[in-house]
This record gives C-alpha cells, sequence and structure tokens, in this order.
DNA sequence: TTGACATACAACCAATCGGTTGTATATTGG
DNA sequence: CCAATATACAACCGATTGGTTGTATGTCAA
C-alpha cells in the first residue's frame, strides 16, 4: 500500500475536521483514556465513539495500547505537528508573495516607462 | 446564522482535506487567479473547480475579487493561522502547559460559547 | 465458573462529498 | 452587435461519512 504524504495529510486534515474527534484527541493529550470513558462523555453510542477512534489513529494522532481488555488511547503530538508543517509551509508562500511584490514595487519604481502588461501572468 | 469557532475549524479542517483545495490554496497564496487558470490545472471540470474554490472561500481560506467577467481568487493567510493556532492549543496541551487552565472552564461548562469545545452530553 | 464488562466489527441508513452535465447570465473583443 | 468567454448554479450520481444496532469474542471479578 502506497501511502504518500499527501496521502497521510488528507487523513490527517479529516480527523481533525471534526469536533467530536478534536475533542477526544484533546482529552487524549492529557491524559490516557479507555474508548468507554471517552464515550462517557459524548451523546452516542459506544461504536461512534469507537469509530472517531479508528480515525484518529489512522490518522497518526492517537497510539492505542492494550491494558487487558482495555484499550487506551493517548494522543500522538507527531501527527499534530505534521499538519502545523504544512500551514506553516503555506505561511511561508504566502510571505514569499509579499517579498515579490516588494521586488516588483522596486522594479517599477526603476522602470515606470513600461507599457506591457504585468508580468506576473507569464507562469505555466 | 449563528456560526460558531467550532463550526469555523470544522470548515478550515474540512476544507484543507483535499490535496486539490490544498494546491488551489497553494498557487492561491502566491499569486492571483482567476477560476479559469486554476480549472487548467486539474483533470476536472470548472463546475468541480469552482467548487473547491467556493469551500475554500467559505473556511476563509481564500479571497475573491471580480474583474470585469472573471472571478479572482487569492489567499488569505488568516483561515491558516486560525487553524495553526488550534494545532498550537493542542501542542501546549500536550505539554501540559494549560492543564490547569482547562479545570477552571470545566467549573462554567454550562456555557455553550466558543470556551467550551464540545457540547458536552445533555445533562437532563 | 460465570456473568458482566470492554472491545471489535459487520451491516445498515441518511446525509454529505466530490465529481459530472446542462443551462442561464454577464462581460469582453472584434 | 454578436460570438466567444467566464462565471454561477441546479440537478444528478456513486462513494464516503457519521451515525445506528446487532453479534462475537476476550477479560475481569465475585
Amino acid at each position: 500500500m502506497l501511502t504518500t504524504i499527501e496521502d497521510r495529510r488528507d487523513r490527517v486534515f479529516h480527523a481533525l475536521a471534526d469536533r467530536t474527534r478534536r475533542d477526544i484527541l484533546r482529552r487524549s493529550l492529557t491524559e490516557e483514556h479507555s474508548i468507554t470513558e471517552l464515550a462517557g462523555a459524548y451523546d452516542m453510542s459506544f461504536a461512534a465513539v469507537q469509530k472517531h477512534v479508528s480515525v484518529l489513529h489512522g490518522a497518526g494522532l492517537l497510539k492505542k495500547r492494550r491494558a487487558g481488555r482495555r484499550a487506551m488511547t493517548s494522543g500522538d503530538v507527531e501527527g499534530i505537528r505534521s499538519a502545523a508543517v504544512l500551514l506553516r509551509e503555506l505561511e511561508d508562500l504566502w510571505r514569499g508573495r509579499i517579498a515579490r511584490m516588494e521586488q516588483l514595487l522596486e522594479a517599477d519604481a526603476v522602470d515606470q516607462n513600461s507599457l506591457s502588461p504585468h508580468p506576473l501572468k507569464s507562469l505555466k
């Protein structure tokens, strides 16, 4: 099964796109919980919470550990960091645009007689 | 329309959970594009790309501007930051830095606004 | 040993998602 | 003016999502 960076990003952001899962993640980051414990906090069935835990686990946001008959879940901060890395990359891209705009403004200040359309559209 | 913080987080992470939308966002963060320009980059219909742009716009990740018959889109970094803020909060939770504050917040868990991260199980 | 408990998982369902095609409307260039 | 262009939007479709119930299995405690 070839799972790419983009596949994992899909899964991480999808897992974070549900408030129940975000809440489960919050609880699991502060302390370890069994699924039954977690299920007691929400107005839904045990199986539904179990599925949410499974989605978080599949995204690498939760770690699971067996303790007798209980399945203990705790947060895995690496998955969160992988999402933060992408957001940081996007912000850097945006900052790069600002840098380019400043460069263009300097260029325009030097060459004010150019009648040609703006050279930004030349990509692709 | 009562759109809470958690509603917006749902929309932001959902918008980011699709690689085509992430790519549109990357392009729009570096420079402004019309929807037709964007659509030319992907192996799908104009309408499909139009929907992706709409999802990104609804999540506050894209700004739209009318230029004659063209709809120009550019990235809005504030939406990205709002996602980054949540991730940072989760990391802080993991470090246990605001565990004590969490306890304080549990005192008024009745409050349904943004401070309550999840609609708690109904206590009838 | 034997219920009661905790989990796993399958089957099912309505709603949403990501895509399509088709149609309508506004704007532009020649 | 008029044809080409750019967008908007509705209707539809198969797949996925988020939930349910039901069943099976392993583990603990009395």
